[in-house]
DNA sequence: CTGAAAGCGCTAACAC
DNA sequence: GTGTTAGCGCTTTCAG
């Protein structure tokens, strides 16, 4: 109303940026701005009618309080991160349900990222995030195991240690020489263990590992693998012939299927322990395609247990994850809130068995 | 090192927060923080050599520049929000992938949350997002067609207007009432009546809507079966016994299927037209329990033609769908980009048919 | 209970 | 080219 005094001729400083602030709802109540500042954030010795009159005059002027200036000032929204390769990714969406989870509960904010498996943008992703001030990341799935990844890691723990952000590995096991990071798996090693042991004792013996790959998932899995057939006897490494080689894409996996499954029945494995589920519905398709009957000519395992669509035939035996609760340890921790155990917790997987197991038919390879 | 001047002894302020800032850049420099500042953001107008110095005394001292303080300046990383029911809800993903693309694009951020269909949690998000001056909004899916949604929505396109973010619509049509809020849909109508007039060109007469909801979705999907029927000479409302409630949730459906199709045969629809993919897995495992051969018993069509794994049979005939399109138009909008055509783009669907449809095995039905 | 002032970390307009 | 200064919008000491 009043025209206030003209500034010091004196004017530099960056332009001015639209909408309503704080010290406009403060003129408008007439108070100073800390009153309005205190009277907003519920500040208890601010006067019963002062405050009715600043929250009026928020509201009336629409006013939404800059998260951005809180967060300056240390008391503003935390922000999780959550970066993973795709969001097609089957668990992700699992894991991801866990994590809002406890985002919501502490009003933190989620922000995601797909990195398509590539290290630059994953790079970029973690650069951007350290610039935000993100309280925490959480680096969701699998990663591969070569030394380059291990740089790349220490560097993404240096450049949030630089802010003070936390990165929690999520999916996949603590990584040797990346210390100081949580991280928080589960026990692959025992679920593909397992369902190997499932194919043996319905008394299958040519069994094949399908989808190893050099990446922490595949090769836990396999370790698990490997654990049940020499448990019975049987030695296998990875150059084995019934080790099939693949990334866990359509692309790579129904060639290298089609190969497994078109040998000569002598040949031929009799049940496959499959990588993931995904992996297990591509041999059930092929499988088909080549006449082969489930389980009968064929008995399969997956990994994951997620198909929310039980409309497959045979039901596919499968190991099952709590993803939605490593979510929400792995975001506990990102926030630094309580956890109930270690900062690098395995989560116990369970096999559960279904119809796409039942006994070799050629009772020969059963008798070893 | 060398003890500075005691500041004047008024005191104030609030305390300092951790964390090397772009004075102690610039001190170990020896130049002033506006020089260290425009050396950083490449400013050309600053020498060779000064430079390279605040370049390395950044690198020394692990700076990461604070994108919180840039945001104060306008000149801050922009944000995206995808506000979704769940995660877990199919088209995610893709629509997903397409702001994704967009926003890596922009180096935007992407900031996810899910509502659980709780429109108090919409409310917060909402308001969340717009205290932390996220650039625009992406509301995603489906919606309700209620009064009491239109004022939610008007509210959410004040909040953010207040701040000036935009919201976007993604994935539901326009929104009569809502002024000002793009909304990038897709011809759910037309996809319906290509599913519907499929099965009544293979014989179908007795064809049941399945998943209809007070929701646009599945309201506007309703629409095109009705437009099919209706050419067919046949007029169907919502109140028809062949137009089947429910929502697209498993507990919902599956009972309602069950009841649907244990009717006696001269009532039992030939065909079905099925909200979603989903809800068309959901009759094929019952109808197979129930002893119904598919597709000679019952024709069947869905729609979004998601499913990565063709594993089903017989395949499924469906609406495909651009979902990684619309998320890549919806992105633009909420970003303010430049896009080739207008604020409500109705994006074309295609039906791909499968073996899911054959003619029906009584052909008196087709008869009329 | 309220206000004045300091300052979070940064950028930019204005001098020199 | 570089330093000075103002200020983004907020919170918080300190003084009354």
């Amino acid at each position: 109303m009043t025209q206030s005094a003209t500034p010091p001729s004196v004017t530099s400083g960056p332009r001015a940026s639209g909408g309503v602030t704080m010290k406009d709802v403060a003129r408008r109540a007439g108070v100073s701005v800390s009153t309005a500042s205190r009277a907003l954030a519920g500040n208890p010795r601010i006067g019963k009618d002062t405050r009715a009159r600043v929250e009026q005059a928020a509201r009336e002027l629409n006013y939404v309080v800059n998260g951005l200036a809180q967060s300056m000032m240390g008391v503003g929204t935390k922000t999780l991160a959550f970066v993973t390769t795709a969001f097609l990714a089957e668990p992700f969406a699992h894991i991801a349900q866990g994590v809002d989870q406890v985002a919501k509960q502490h009003n933190a904010m989620l922000l995601m990222n797909a990195t398509r498996n590539d290290p630059q943008a994953a790079r970029t992703a973690i650069s951007t995030l350290a610039r935000q001030r993100t309280t925490g990341v959480l680096l969701v799935g699998s990663r591969s195991m070569d030394e380059a990844c291990l740089e790349r890691f220490t560097h993404y723990r240096d450049t949030l240690a630089a802010v003070h952000a936390t990165l929690v590995l999520c999916g996949s096991p603590r990584m040797p020489g990346l210390d100081g990071v949580p991280s928080v798996s589960y026990d692959q090693r025992r679920g593909a263990y397992l369902a190997t042991s499932a194919l043996l004792d319905a008394g299958h013996r040519r069994i094949a590992f399908l989808g190893y790959e050099e990446r922490t998932t595949a090769h836990e899995r396999f370790l698990g693998f490997q654990d049940a057939m020499r448990e019975h006897g049987r030695m296998t490494d990875v150059d084995d012939p019934l080790v099939v080689r693949s990334a866990n894409v359509i692309n790579d996996l129904d060639p290298t299927i089609r190969t497994l499954l078109t040998h000569d029945d002598d040949r031929r494995p009799t049940a496959l322990v499959c990588v993931t589920d995904f992996a297990a519905y591509r041999v059930y398709r092929i499988a088909r395609s080549l006449g082969l009957r489930l389980p009968d000519d064929l008995s399969v395992t997956g990994f994951d247990d997620l198909s929310t669509d039980d409309t497959v035939t045979p039901p596919l035996s499968s190991v099952s994850v709590p993803y939605e609760r490593i979510g929400d340890y792995a975001a506990r921790l990102a926030l630094r809130l309580p956890v109930d155990q270690d900062e690098h917790p395995v989560f116990p997987v369970t096999f559960i068995p279904r119809e796409s197991i039942t006994a070799p038919r050629d009772s020969f390879s059963s008798r070893h």
